[in-house]
DNA sequence: CGATTTCTTGATTATTTTCAACGGAGGTGG
DNA sequence: CCACCTCCGTTGAAAATAATCAAGAAATCG
C-alpha cells in the first residue's frame, strides 16, 4: 500500500526513514475505497482534505449550467488532487472514480510543515500537476483535433509508464470516448472519427480497455508531444540507457 | 509598494504585524521592474524563484514548435506565480511583461515555513490561480467563441475590480486582439468579429485601451460566466451590501 | 438472454480558419 | 512637417474543420 506512496511522490524528493515511518502509521485509518463511476466529492460541497490516489483511475471534472461537461485532469496512482484545498470555501470542480480507486485522505499530520519531507514531495507533485494543465491548456486551444486525443494518449502513457503501469507498449485504458471527447473538448462524434484516422494510420490499437502504441515516436511527433512538461524520471528510460 | 502584496495576498489569510515587518524590510532589495512587452523568464529556463506582481500586467505562456502560442494565464497586481517552482529543473511556460510591471522576487525566506502566515497566504493564493487554470480549460473545451470572449472579460474585470483596479464599470485592458486570441484559442479574425457582435450587442464597449462593461450581469449571462471559482472578496460587492 | 451502454457511420449544418486586402494610429527619421 | 513604416484593427470570401442529427452494429452487464 506504501508502494504507490513512494513510487508517485517520494520520486520527487528523498523521503527519509523517518518520513516512511510516519505514513506507515498513518495509513491504515485514512484509506478509502470507492467503486467505479461514482462521484468522491462534488463540485459546491465544502472541500475536506486533499486526497493521493494508492490505486485505480479517478479524474476531475467540471459541469455547465448547460449541462456540458469538461474534464480538468485525471489523477493515476500516485497523483494528489490539490494540497490546499481546505482552505477554500467550496470546492470549484468535482473529483469522480472511473475505476474502482483506492485513496488516502490526506489529514492536515501529513501535509503540515511537521514532516518537512512529506510536504516537500507532496508540492512538487502539486506543481507537476500544474504544469500539465497548461500543457491541457496549449492541447485544447492550440492543437488540432487528431492532435488533442495523440497528446492526451502520449501523456497518459508516459504517466503510467512512470509508474509501472505499462507493459511493453501497451497500457490499460478505462476510457469512453465520451469520457476522451470531454478531455479534449470535443464532439463525440468527431472523436470517433479522429481515433479511426489514428487507428488506419498503424499509431494505435485501442480494443477493450486495453491501449496499445505500436509507434510511440511516430504518435508524438504527429501529436507535438514533448514530455518535457511532465517532470517525470522515467524509469523505462533509465532502464534503456 | 506593500499595499499590492497586502492587497492581493494579505486578503486571504491573516497576516500578524511581524509578518509584514518582514515583508517590507525585505521588499527593497527584491523588487525588479521591467519595460513592456519584455521575457522575465523564458521556456527552457532554469527557474529562479517565485514573483509577485506589485503593479502592472504580465502573463504566462507557451510556445509550440509549429510558432503558435497559447496564453495560459494573466498575472494581476496581487497575484503570484508558481511557488515551488523553484524545484523544476526547467520552466515549462514562459513569463512575460504585457505593460510595465514591477515585481516582488519571492526568495526563500518569504516562501519557507519560517513565516507561516506568509507561507500560507501565498499558498492559498497559488491554489486559487489553480481554480482559474481550471475554469479556462472549461472555457477553452466547451464555450463557443463569443462565450469565450466574454468569459475572459468578464474574468479580469473582477479580478481587476477586487484589487481596486477598475472605476465604475470601466477598467484598463491593455490586451491587442491577438493577445485574446491567444487566451481563447481562437484565431485573430475570428475574436475580431465575435468581438464586433458583442459590441453591437451592447454588451461592451473597447476604445483605446479603456473596457467598458455597460452591462456586466448581460455579459456574464451571455458568457455562462459564475465569479465563484475566483474566491474573491470583493470589495465593491461588500460595499454594494 | 434482454437491456443498456458504447462504438460506428453517413449526411447535413454550423462554426471557425485561412487568405487577401485595406484603413487608421502612432512613431521615426529625413 | 511630411513620408514612410509598422502594428493594430477591420472586412469579405472561400475553404477547412467540427458539431449535430439520425440510425444501426457491437460490446458489456445483469
Amino acid at each position: 500500500m506504501t508502494s504507490a506512496f513512494v513510487r508517485g511522490v517520494g520520486r520527487y524528493a528523498t523521503l527519509d526513514a523517518a518520513d516512511i515511518a510516519v505514513i506507515e502509521s498513518q495509513l491504515e485509518p485514512q484509506v478509502r475505497r470507492y467503486d467505479a463511476g461514482h462521484d468522491i466529492i462534488r463540485q459546491g460541497d465544502k472541500p475536506l482534505h486533499p486526497y493521493l490516489i494508492l490505486d485505480g483511475w479517478a479524474y476531475c471534472y467540471k459541469t455547465l449550467p448547460n449541462r456540458r461537461r469538461q474534464i480538468v485532469s485525471f489523477l493515476l496512482p500516485g497523483d494528489v488532487s490539490d494540497l490546499n484545498i481546505g482552505s477554500l470555501r467550496r470546492m470549484d470542480h468535482s473529483i469522480a472514480s472511473l475505476t474502482a480507486v483506492t485513496v488516502l485522505e490526506l489529514t492536515h499530520p501529513l501535509t503540515s510543515g511537521t514532516h518537512p519531507g512529506i510536504a516537500k514531495a507532496l508540492s512538487v507533485r502539486t506543481l507537476a500537476s500544474a504544469a500539465i494543465q497548461r500543457e491541457w491548456m496549449v492541447n485544447l486551444g492550440q492543437r488540432s483535433a487528431p492532435e488533442r486525443i495523440g497528446h492526451i494518449l502520449c501523456e497518459l502513457f508516459h504517466r503510467l509508464r512512470a509508474v509501472g503501469l505499462t507493459s511493453g507498449n501497451q497500457c490499460f485504458l478505462p476510457l469512453t470516448q465520451t469520457d476522451l471527447a470531454e478531455t479534449t473538448g470535443l464532439s463525440l462524434v468527431h472523436v470517433n472519427k479522429r481515433l479511426r484516422d489514428l487507428r488506419s494510420a498503424d499509431l494505435l490499437i485501442l480494443r477493450g480497455k486495453i491501449l496499445t502504441l505500436p509507434n510511440l515516436r511516430a504518435l508524438e511527433a504527429a501529436s507535438l508531444f514533448n514530455p518535457d512538461y511532465l517532470n517525470l524520471v522515467d524509469v523505462a528510460d533509465i532502464v534503456a540507457a
